[in-house]
RNA sequence: CCGCCCGUAGCGAAGUUGGAUAUCGCAGCAGAUUCCGAUUCUGAAGGCCGGGGGUUCGAAUCCCUCCGGGCGGACCA
């Protein structure tokens, strides 16, 4: 892993290690500790860049102060070599911490990883390229994109682009719902909004979906064949409207998500499934592994004997299997298209689907570990401190086309992710709106289009060599003595980590978040210290920490497709 | 009744593999610009980390319990 940041924590770990021996080999302590500690960063900057705990943790296996055996630990890295090459202070603090302060060796040679990534700055290969399917959005092909659609997009697009930037190998999935209930429902709701132009009295079903969209798809189809349908049956029109509909509801979504940056490499239908025959082999195999039993005419799967917390009807007494049966049909075929693990990005009132999806998968011989859902609590909308009631019956719903048109991408899809998945969330539309310096996705790109700005200026006046580049500012980089030089090296340090974390954690909000203090420390950084000031070697070397500033910006947003401009 | 998520300053949040004086933004208060972009920065103020009990050197973090908010518990998806 090519991760300057935990390669030099290791080395830290390690240089502790070979000091205890040494004090052993010296007689100081009566054995060579065993007991495993942790290396941190203390919140409070005072105590240091890097901490450890070890004394602490092996105080009693060593029968002796912590403090004393931080002292000495202390006093043994800082004379050794890697430790005057890295550190301006190494000192034992508190009940026995051992902190250790960055010196500017440290600083230097972090700059130049750093600046020889350029906008690669924190991608590792931590993951090993394992394959991973991440799957999100999956809205139904029956009416328009809800809030909770939008905030599943711009968190599962962000969540595959930072497991990505953590070294797997990612693939987004859109699960198109074009079979089974919903569209038997839609069917029933267009032929209702057909017939309805012929005749004003017919009124769509109560359970039917009442939204204006089956209405304008209905009008387009009769604006283009007329009223012939009126004289088919019932099923032919059902049959005939819903063909015309649904593949027009679908290239819909696939051009909402275009607007909103969210690429698939796979959209999967639901009927595909059907088609192959995937459900029913599914069905079958269940079957066989005796999993199922007959009841009320219905074939139900014994879930409660897999994790879930009641058995569940896999075919109805009308001979249609489920969405459930055709779920396990999805996910075993996703399993067996080679992804080692697939992510579920679904909202929270799905939760109950999770133990017996998993528990379905592990039945069926397969492994529901593997299988990891992200529930993501739902989003309120509020406009004027009201809260917004989103519903798809009444057709009044705020929709992502809504949204878009009223918020650019750049601060939606960055507003979705200041937030952990499980949070829940208002969005306040008046705020969103607005496009103000409150916005934190500007205070980014304003750090970033600010640090333009300095190099546009110093080359406009002949300041800076025609052949500058940050290298050249890297043999001064042991100039960057200020507080706030090094804060902001420091924090360009913590990146890789940072980005594996919330690869792990499937937290995107951490990166948002990481932009945001980053930036923050820039301009801490450029109110304190003149970049352009009469030192030529000390403005080389501040102009290769800009460097590395803007382009780690512009590499995270990038990775989020959020725009980065070079001035506002 | 059962299950999942959440509860941290006036508001919105971070921190939750147990660590030092609990962090950041917004709003409000007081300041900073002859000079690289003020969409910026500095300072002060603001807290029984929902309540209670437990575990231990140490708890916002782990366990129990109660309270409050959100969402589930279909032959819907």
């Amino acid at each position: 892993m090519t991760d300057y940041a935990s390669t030099f924590r290791r080395a830290v770990q390690d240089a502790i290690l070979s000091a205890a021996e040494d004090l052993y080999n010296a007689g100081e302590i009566p054995a060579v500790p065993t007991g495993s500690f942790v290396l941190e960063t203390p919140a409070d900057r005072k105590n240091g860049n890097l901490s450890a705990n070890a004394a602490m943790a092996w105080a009693r296996e060593l029968r002796r102060p912590p403090r004393k055996t931080a002292e000495a630990l202390a006093a043994q890295i800082a004379a050794s070599p890697f430790g005057k090459q890295n550190f301006e202070k190494i000192e034992a603090a508190g009940a026995g911490f051992l902190n250790f302060y960055f010196g500017q060796g440290y600083y230097a040679a972090l700059l130049a990883e750093v600046s020889a990534a350029g906008k690669a700055w924190g991608r590792s290969d931590y993951g090993q390229g394992e394959r991973i399917n991440v799957e999100f959005v999956s809205a139904n092909p029956t009416g328009p994109m809800h809030m909770g659609n939008a905030r599943g997009g711009a968190l599962g697009d962000c969540l595959a682009a930072i497991l990505e930037a953590a070294g797997y190998s990612t693939a987004r999935e859109f699960y198109v719902n074009d079979a089974g209930n919903q569209i038997e429902k839609y069917g029933m709701s267009i032929d209702a909004r057909y017939r309805q132009i012929f005749d004003p009295a017919v009124a769509v079903p109560e359970k039917g979906y009442q939204g204006e969209d089956v209405a304008v798809r209905a009008k387009s189809y009769a604006a283009i064949h007329g009223d012939a349908l009126l004289r088919a049956t019932e099923e032919e029109r059902k049959k005939t409207l819903t063909d015309y509909a649904i593949p027009l509801n679908i290239a819909d979504m696939h051009s909402m998500m275009d607007k909103y940056r969210v690429y698939y490499d796979t959209w999967y239908h639901e009927s595909a499934l059907y088609a192959s025959g995937a459900v029913d082999a599914v069905i079958a195999l269940m079957q066989e592994k005796g999993l199922t039993y007959e009841a009320e005419g219905a074939l139900w799967y014994k879930a409660s004997e897999h994790g879930g917390e009641k058995d569940e009807v896999l075919v109805r007494a009308n001979g249609i299997p489920t969405y459930f049966a055709a779920d396990i049909a999805y996910h075993k075929n996703k399993f067996e298209r080679g992804f080692s693990r697939c992510i579920n990005v679904w909202g929270a009132d799905h939760h109950g689907h999770v133990a017996r999806m998993k528990g379905a998968l592990d039945a069926i011989g397969l492994d529901g570990s593997k299988l990891d859902i992200i529930l993501m609590q739902l989003v309120r909308l509020t406009r004027g401190g009201e809260v917004v009631k989103m519903s798809k019956r009444t057709g009044k719903a705020i929709t992502l086309v809504d949204l878009l048109e009223e918020i650019p991408v750049d601060a939606v899809r960055f507003l979705f992710n200041m937030r952990a998945p499980e949070s829940q969330m208002d969005f306040d539309l008046d705020l969103a709106v607005e496009q103000s310096a409150q916005n934190p996705v500007y205070y980014c790109q304003y750090a970033h289009a600010r640090i333009c700005s300095i190099f546009r200026k110093l080359a406009e006046e002949g300041v800076l060599p025609a052949d500058w580049t940050p290298a050249a500012g890297l043999p001064y980089a042991e100039r960057l003595t200020a507080p706030e030089e090094q804060e902001l090296t420091a924090k360009l340090g913590t990146l890789p980590s940072e980005i594996i974390e919330a690869a792990k954690a499937y937290n995107p909000a951490a990166i948002t978040r990481y932009c945001m203090d980053l930036a923050a420390l820039f301009h801490k950084f450029y109110t304190a210290c003149r970049v352009r000031c009469a030192e030529e070697a000390l403005m080389f070397a501040r102009l290769t920490l800009c460097a590395a500033v803007r382009d780690t910006v512009a590499g995270i947003l990038t990775m989020f497709k959020i725009d980065v401009p070079d001035s506002m």
